[in-house]
DNA sequence: TCTAAATATTTTAAATTTAAAATAACTGAC
DNA sequence: GTCAGTTATTTTAAATTTAAAATATTTAGA
C-alpha cells in the first residue's frame, strides 16, 4: 500500500465549481476571491512547513513584528493579524519560548505588553522572506503590470465598500 | 464592570497597516485580497452565528451540497469546501447528528460515501440563503456593476495564473 | 490470479481559532 | 478621592483545521 495522498488540504475542485451565471455578480465575486486566496494561502503554507518548519500563523506574527520596529502590544497585534486577542497570546507565548520574539512589560501602562522581534527572530525571518516574496512572485506570474495595478485598485474600492458596510468594526 | 469587548476577532487595523509602496506590487495585492476575505469572511460568519445559530463552516457544508442535489462524495466535498478531508469528516458527522445531512454507501464502491440534503436540511438552507445573499449585497454595495466586473475578471486572471503555478494541484 | 499501486475515508495528535468569561489596570465624572 | 465604565490581556471550552498515519477497497499489470 502507498500511505501517499495524505490528507492535506484537498486540491481540485474549489468554491465557484458549481456557481452558473444565474448567480448574482457580487457572490461570485466573492467565491472567486475566496478561492483565490484560499490558493494562496495554501501553497505559502505548505512552502513555510516543508523548506523552513514554520507554520504560517507564527510567521505571519514574524512578518507583522517586522514592520513595527518598535513593538506592538497584543491588542495592536491581533488587529494587525485580524485574528482575536486570545488566539495572539499563544502564538506569541510559543515564539517567545523558542527566543524568536520578547515581551516586555510597558512602564506607563500596566495592562498592556510589547511584543519585539529579538535578533534571532530577525535573522529567522529574514532567512525565509526573500523566498517568501518568490513564491509570491510565481503565484502573481500570469499577470502583467497593469493587471496586476488594476487589481490592486479594484481590491482597494472593495475595501473601501466593506470598511463603508462596518465590516471592520465591531458594529 | 463591563464585560463587554469579548474577544471576536480583532477590529481596526489589518494587514496592510504596515505596508509601503516599496514593497512589490504582487505582495501588496495579494495583502489587499487577504484583508478584504477576511473582512467579508467574520462578517458572514458572525451573522450566520448570530441570527441563525450557524457555523460558518457548517454553512459552507449544506451550500455545496445544495449546489449538488445527485450529492457529493467525501472527498468530492472537501474538494469543493478546500479542506482535508478529516475535516469534512467531523464536519458531516456533527451534520447527520443533526438531521440536515444525510451520508450513504455508494454502491458500485464500497469505498466512498454518498453525502446529500435531507429534507430538514434543504429547509434550513433555504431559510438562511436571502439574507446571505442580502450581507452580500450590502458589503459591495459600494461598488458598480462596472467594478464587480472588472474584479470578477481581474481575480479571473490571477485564479488562472495561480492554476498555472500548480497552487490547486498536489504539486 | 495475485499483488503492488492507487484511491477513499477515517483516525489521531498537535496547532489554531473563535467567542465568552475572568482578571487586572486605567479613566473620568462626580 | 470613589467608583462605574472602559480598555488590555489571559483563560477557557468548543469547534475547526492541518497533516500524517491507519484502514479499507479498487484497479492494473505481471
Amino acid at each position: 500500500m502507498a500511505p501517499e495522498g495524505a490528507q492535506a488540504p484537498a486540491a481540485g475542485g474549489d468554491f465557484e465549481s458549481a456557481v452558473t451565471s444565474a448567480d448574482r455578480l457580487e457572490l461570485r465575486v466573492w467565491l472567486r476571491l475566496l478561492t483565490c486566496a484560499n490558493l494562496i494561502e495554501r501553497r505559502v503554507r505548505r512552502n513555510l512547513r516543508d523548506r523552513f518548519a514554520v507554520t504560517l500563523p507564527r510567521f505571519d506574527v514574524l512578518a507583522q513584528l517586522e514592520r513595527a520596529p518598535e513593538g506592538l502590544t497584543m491588542g495592536a497585534l491581533s488587529r494587525r493579524m485580524m485574528v482575536s486577542n486570545g488566539n495572539v497570546t499563544g502564538l506569541v507565548e510559543h515564539l517567545v519560548n523558542e527566543g524568536l520574539v520578547e515581551r516586555r512589560a510597558n512602564s506607563g501602562d500596566r495592562r498592556t505588553l510589547v511584543v519585539r522581534l529579538t535578533k534571532k527572530g530577525a535573522d529567522h525571518l529574514a532567512a525565509i522572506l526573500p523566498d517568501h516574496h518568490a513564491w509570491i512572485g510565481e503565484l502573481f506570474a500570469g499577470l502583467d503590470d497593469k493587471d496586476k495595478q488594476a487589481l490592486y485598485a479594484g481590491l482597494g474600492r472593495l475595501k473601501e465598500s466593506l470598511e463603508a458596510a462596518g465590516a471592520n468594526g465591531k458594529e
